[in-house]
DNA sequence: TAATAATCGAGACGGTACGTCACGTCTTGGA
DNA sequence: TCCAAGACGTGACGTACCGTCTCGATTATTA
C-alpha cells in the first residue's frame, strides 16, 4: 500500500509541516498514465514522469517506490466497488457470462498492455507484487466470490464449491492468453471459459473421492 | 529462434573464418544459469554473464539478442521430447494427474523463479515472447494435445473437444498462481485442476447451444 | 557581518513580533561546531545542523547566509580582544616568537582544519570572504600591527617599516604550509619565520633604492 | 597522478582492448577550461563538462576523479620545464625580481581565479591536495631552489641557507594575498617580497643561536 | 603457403536512467 | 514576528548497464 493512502485513511490527523500537494499528486498520476498510453510501459521512467508533470523526482520517490506503484494507484482509483461491478442477472451462467465478457473485452483493448506490464513488474518486485495482488487481483477475485456466493444461495452451486479453484479456472486462462498470446481474447473464448467454470462447479468427483480417501486414511 | 541454432540447422555449410567457439557458448550458458540460480534474474545482465564466463560482451551479443534468450536456450536444451514427457497411464485422468502434478511440483521448486522471470521478460520484448511461446509453451501445450488426442481415441473425450480450451484450463490457473502468488502450487491444487479439466472435457452445453444459435442466424 | 549581530549592535530597538530565540541560536552554533569537530567540514550542511539542533532549516537561513557564517560566528566569539592576545614581552623578537609559536601551535592542532575549510569557502563565496577577512584575519593582522607599533616606539624598528609586508611575511608562510601541506607547522618553522620577519624589518635596501629611483624619474 | 599519465609514461605497453580516445581527452580538457574561463569554477561540474565535450560522464570518471583533476592536468601540461622558467640574470636579486614579478603578474590576471579554486578544492580532497602539491606547487618551489642554488654557488647566499624557508617567505605572502584579498598583487608588493627574501637569506641570527643552544643541551 | 575472413578477449565509448543528497523556498499550525 | 515541521522544485552527484566500437591475436577456409 502506498504511503499516499495515509491521508485518505486518516483525514483527521493534522500533521505538522507543509501538507502534501494534491496538485503534484494529480499531475504525477496523469503524467504517468499519459506516457503509458502513448509511449508504452518501456518508456515509463521516473525522470520522464517528473519532467512531464513539472515535478521533482524527489517528490515522486517520496510517495511511490517505483513507477509501477503510480500506475497501480491510478488503476485502483478507477476500480469501482465490488457491488457495482459484480453482475447480478439472476443466474450463475448469466453472471459469469457478463463478468467474463466484460473482463476479456477490457483486456483485449486498452487494459491489456497495462496489466501485462504490471504483472511483469510484479515478478521482479515483491513489494509491488503484494500491492498489486491485494489492490487489484483480490478485487477481481472478490467479484467471482460474490457471484458464486449468490449461486450457492440459489442452489445453483454446491455449498462446498471450491470458490478459489473456480476463480482460478476463470481468471487463469484469461491471464494465460493475455501474457502468452497463443490465443485470442474474444467472445468464443469467453463462452468456453464460462462453460469450463460451470462444469467445474458441478463436477467434483475426484475431489470428493479424494477427500473420502483421505478421510479413510 | 536464436541465431545459435543456425549451426544445428545447417551443419553442412562450412563458412569461412574462425568457427564459433563451443567452449565460449557453454561457458556463457553456464554462467547465465549460475547467476540466475544464485543471484536471481534481476542480477542477470550481459556484463555479469560475460565477466563470469571469461568472455567478451561482443561474443554474447553476436549470438543472443538478450540474456533472456540465453536462459531460454538452456531451458529448451533441457526440455525433453514430447513423447518422452507425455505420460501414458491408460486413462485421461491418470495422464492429467501425472502431468499436472509433475508440472506443479517443478514450478513450486526451482523452475518457478525462472519461468516467472522469462514470462515477465516476454511482456516487454515481442521477439522474446515469440521465441518463448514457440520453444517452451508450445511444447507444454503439445503434451496436453497428445494426452487429449489419446483420450479421444479411447472414447473418453468427445471428438469435438476444444483442446485449446482444455489446455488453457490446465495451464492458465497454474500460471496464474505462479505469477500472482494468491495460492499454493500443491497437490490439492493439482487434483482440483484435473477435475476442472475433465469437467470441461465432458460439459459442452453452452458452446453447443451457441454454435447452434449462430448457425441459425 | 552576520545579520545576527544586529541585536548586539542595536539592543534598544524593540521590533514587534516574537523575539529571536536565544536558545535556537545557541543550539545551532553548538550543533555546527559539533559536526565540524566530529565529521569534518564536508559533512557540515544546513540540514544536518538543523536536524542535530532540533531546529528548522528556515530558522537557520533567517539568520545566517550559509554554514560557514555560523562557524565564523563561533570563532569570532572565541576570539579575545587584541590587547589580550597581543604578547608584550618587551622586545620585538620576544613578542614575535610568542605570537608565532602560539599561532602555529593552534593551527597544527584543532584550529587547522577549521581555518582550512573557511579559507576554502571564502574562495567560492565573496560575501563570506569579506566577513572572514574583516572578522578574523584583520584581528590577527591587528595583533601584528600592535607588536610592530610598540617596536617602533622602542626604536627596534624603523619608523617607515612596511607593517603590512611584515604581517604578510609572518602569516603568509603559515597559511601556505597550512593549506599546501609541504612542511610542518612546528617550532623550527616558527623560529625561522621570526628571523625572516626581523630581517625584513631591518633590511629595506631595495625599497629605499626603488623609491629614490622612482622619485628621480 | 592521473591514470591518464600512463600512456605518456609507458607508450610501449600495447594494452589489450580499444585504446583511449585522444580526441575525447582533448575535448574534455578544452571543455573544462572553457567553462572555467567563462562561467567560473562554481559552474565547473562533470555534467557540464561532459555535455560540452560531447562525451559521456562515465568517460570522464574513468580517467579523472573530479573536475579539479582535469584542470590540474591542463595547468600541468602548460607548465614548462623548470630550466625554462627559472630566470638567470646573474644575481640573486635579479632572479628573484624576475620570478616574483612574473608570478605576481600572472596571479593578478587570469591565473588567480584558477589557483584560488584549486587550492580551495585541495582543502576538501586530500587526493587532489597531493596531486596539486606535487604537480604544481613543487614545480614552483623547484624554481626557487634552482635560483637559491645558483646564488650559493656565486657566494651570494650562505651555504646553509634554509631554502625551504625562503621559498615559503616568497610564495606564502603571495598566496596569502591571493586568497585573503587584503592587499594588491602588484609591483610594490613584488619589490617588498624580494627584499624580505634577501633579508631572510642574509640574516640567520636566531636560527644559528638556537641551533647552538640546542647543540649545547 | 599465403591471403582472406570470421571469431575471440579486452576494454573504451556515447548514452540513458537510476536513486540520493543538499540546496533554498514554501506552506502549514502554533507560540 | 518567530518557530518546528516538512513538502516542494532544482541541480548535480556517482553508478550501473546498455549496445557499439576498436584493438591485437587466433583459427579456420580459400586461392
Amino acid at each position: 500500500m502506498t504511503q499516499s493512502d495515509l491521508e485518505a485513511a486518516q483525514p483527521s490527523k493534522p500533521r505538522a509541516g507543509r501538507p502534501r500537494s494534491a496538485e503534484s499528486r494529480r499531475a504525477i498520476i496523469q503524467s504517468a498514465m499519459h506516457i503509458l498510453q502513448n509511449d508504452g510501459y518501456a518508456a515509463l521512467n521516473i525522470e520522464a514522469i517528473a519532467a512531464r508533470a513539472g515535478v521533482s523526482k524527489q517528490t515522486i520517490y517520496r510517495w511511490w517506490p517505483s513507477a509501477a506503484f503510480i500506475v497501480l494507484e491510478a488503476l485502483a482509483a478507477d476500480m469501482p466497488e465490488q457491488e457495482t461491478i459484480a453482475p447480478d442477472t439472476g443466474s450463475l451462467k448469466g453472471d459469469l457470462l457478463e463478468l467474463v465478457r466484460t473482463t476479456v473485452r477490457a483486456l483485449a483493448q486498452r487494459r491489456g498492455p497495462v496489466y501485462r506490464a504490471l504483472i511483469a513488474e510484479a515478478q521482479a518486485d515483491p513489494r509491488f507484487a503484494e500491492a498489486f495482488r491485494t489492490q487489484l487481483m483480490e478485487a477481481h477475485r472478490g467479484v467471482m466470490r460474490a457471484i458464486l456466493g449468490r449461486a450457492q444461495l440459489r442452489g445453483e452451486s454446491p455449498f462446498d464449491t471450491d470458490q478459489e479453484l473456480v476463480a482460478d479456472v476463470v481468471y487463469g486462462p484469461i491471464l494465460y492468453r493475455l501474457l502468452n498470446g497463443h490465443g485470442e481474447l474474444d467472445e468464443t473464448f469467453a463462452f468456453g471459459l464460462v462453460d469450463a467454470a460451470i462444469a467445474t462447479v458441478r463436477y467434483r468427483e475426484t475431489a470428493a473421492t479424494r477427500r473420502a480417501a483421505e478421510a479413510a486414511e
